[in-house]
DNA sequence: TGACATCTGTCACACTGTGACAGGAAGGTT
DNA sequence: AACCTTCCTGTCACAGTGTGACAGATGTCA
């Protein structure tokens, strides 16, 4: 990984950083774009070759959990039933979060808080999972050797999975640690696999 | 009803299917607020006083559903568990469709294709989907004796009816007609009535 | 008709996000 | 070290969404 690569990461991180910051301190809405830029001595234009969008700053751990899941899945044995297979998706979405770093760790709380002040960006993070239920439902198709076109049920197994991550997520309070939000996780996951019925996933 | 308050519907109306049109016509980013108002002849201004942003007009019949949904919701016996109530909530929600004008009829597949072809306005209409969830666990939570904020049940309840729901409605080709989407709809209910471990709602 | 609330258009504006272009920094090549 | 190439960054300009304030038009009710 040469400099210019680094360089990138570190901008990267220290842009998110200063956002995310800057949230909890004025609020989401009042805070600008100019503001973050400003926050490290960038531009504002090269804000946006970093992140999309303003938005796309709270997403940013989402898209490490699709790419965690996608890898996950790929990596199960073929013959697993699909939600279960899913199931061990979401467990390595949470062993990923629980072995973060302390940085890591801190930027998961103070983006979870930003996430319960503003529901809106809780609408934005389902929403661009449904980018992510898409490709996982092609796979779990082709699991069940069907086309994701015609098989609701590929459909619904990923939609169940993905409400089973966001219940566990969205659901702690607001002043939970670490350990209490993995817990509840956890959790979550435990209470879907109950609730399904055995096989309910193959037919 | 006043004259006023027919007049607004009107109006209402009239800028939800030019819009509908013009997004089908050139697509939804390339067509502008000034262009929608243009069409029904009222400043962007004014329009903005009818719909809250550009994405609301998409959203339009979410807002019927999420008021149907809370009204049959309410309307259940207190003692039926609480995710046959949300299914029955569902066939509401599709009964209200089905039973429609066919201008209704019209706009709704209007709307169906406009989604099909930006996936980012799935995203958009999901995202309003949570405020609704939120509403929905509270009731529920209130039904199963318990609150929204411990009970991790209650939200999983609600999220797999919602998820039902939206893979009923996603799921059929972009080229079928009403009664093809109402019978996926359908089917997509019974095939998660089926799924579920009876009783797993009650515990 | 007159008093009242509500709706509408105009003007002005802040903010997000993008395209185009020019200068500078990183990487490899001789 | 000098060179070229490629990528990154800042500046400028701009389209588009969404909001606040105010004045005038329109519906409502007495």
């Amino acid at each position: 990984m040469g400099l210019r690569e680094r360089k990138k990461e570190k901008t990267r991180l220290a842009i998110l950083d200063a956002a995310l910051d800057l949230f909890l301190e004025q609020g989401y809405e009042s805070t600008t774009v100019e503001q973050i830029a400003g926050a490290v001595d960038i531009s504002p234009r090269t804000f946006f070759r970093y992140f999309t969008s303003k938005d796309h700053l709270v997403l940013w751990f989402h898209d490490h959990g699709e790419e965690t899941m996608l890898e996950t899945l790929a990596s199960r044995p073929p013959d697993e039933p699909p939600f279960t297979a899913l199931m061990h998706a979401l467990r390595a979405v949470l062993a990923d979060v629980r072995e973060g770093t302390p940085q890591e760790h801190a930027r998961f709380l103070k983006l979870r808080r930003i996430l319960d002040e503003n529901p809106r960006l809780i609408g934005q993070s389902v929403a661009r999972g449904t980018a992510t239920e898409r490709r996982l439902a092609e796979v779990v198709a082709a699991r069940r050797g069907a086309s994701a076109d015609d098989d609701q049920l590929s459909h619904l197994i990923v939609a169940f999975a993905m409400s089973t991550l966001r219940v566990g997520f969205e659901c702690p309070r607001r002043d939970g640690d670490m350990s209490e939000i993995t817990a509840r996780m956890a959790e979550s996951i435990e209470l879907a696999e109950r609730s399904l019925r055995p096989g309910w996933d193959l037919a």
